[in-house]
DNA sequence: GGCTATTGTTTCACTAGTGAAGTATATCGG
DNA sequence: CCGATATACTTCACTAGTGAAACAATAGCC
């Protein structure tokens, strides 16, 4: 006799959204810059520093370490980036943009999606903030929920 | 010179949250009922119905009709689904549950998640209701963005 | 200095999605 | 009633993620 419609409901509109937001802008993106959204996070992250590792990235993109793996083979094989050992640590690389990687950077910055202009103009500035807070929020509540469950 | 840092914020709090949350779900839902999260939102949207379809329940999750193939063999594959041709439309499929089918749903329904709870917790009633609306508007979006890039 | 534990990375088998191309069956307009 | 078009579904090649198991190199500890 509960009533449970709403949490569903939250879990399959999240998903849903994700996946849309993904397509869409993989596409405006693909057509601007010759890379897709994950890609693009990867390569503005490898820009960012110097002497980055692959673990390290994963930890600061939520992700798994072989995902990284795929991620860095794939965009190597697209030209855009580089991997060379760490001369401090033999078993760590260094990931490097080639010149193609940045230039897909640079690309991607100079379009704005017209995606992103329209969620800006429906959202505006504060919900846009608010909305993110609640992502945010949401993030929080897994990382701890997962840790109770590593434990348990 | 233009002040872009909140837009592509969103994109990756929205598929870092879509993916923890798929992630956390996932991991309860397994212990408690032994399948997944969208294959229990399959599962649920053919308990609804008689005479089902691919296509209709593609339409419906806005999914591919190809994931919908791929998810209705594994489905198959763990016993919780059948198919048989449709006796009104011999291209189509009526989908239908097995008895493990319905005993999934059932033990789904019964353990109410503790990450769901979490969530209602902090976000209240009324904020999980806000949260939605937003990501319904973010849904709508997306539809119209990607029928303005079809006619181009 | 030599175990032991930790860390960085890879591989493998898997789920879950996309999009394009193909096959078969239905349906509709002349 | 027939040909064109639309619909239901599948296959294929792909991206992107997970988790477990392995391996090599580094770091601590006594």
């Amino acid at each position: 006799m509960a009533n449970r419609p709403k949490n569903p409901r939250l879990y399959s509109r999240l998903q849903i959204a994700a996946q849309m937001l993904r397509k869409v802008t993989d596409r405006q993106l693909v057509d601007a810059a010759g890379i897709t959204a994950p890609q693009l996070g990867v390569l503005t992250r490898v820009a960012a520093d110097t002497e980055l590792n692959q673990t390290r990235l994963a930890r600061e993109l939520r992700l798994n370490d072989s995902a990284i793996t795929a991620m860095v083979r794939r965009l190597i094989g697209l030209g855009m980036l580089e991997k060379t050992r760490s001369e401090i640590d033999s078993r760590a690389w260094v990931l490097k943009l080639t010149p193609e990687g940045e230039t897909a950077i640079q690309r991607a910055s100079e379009n704005m999606l017209s995606i992103n202009n329209r969620i800006e103009e429906e959202f505006g500035a504060a919900g846009l903030d608010e909305f993110v807070d609640k992502l945010n929020s949401l993030i929080e509540i897994c990382d701890v929920e997962q840790s109770v469950d590593a434990d348990a």
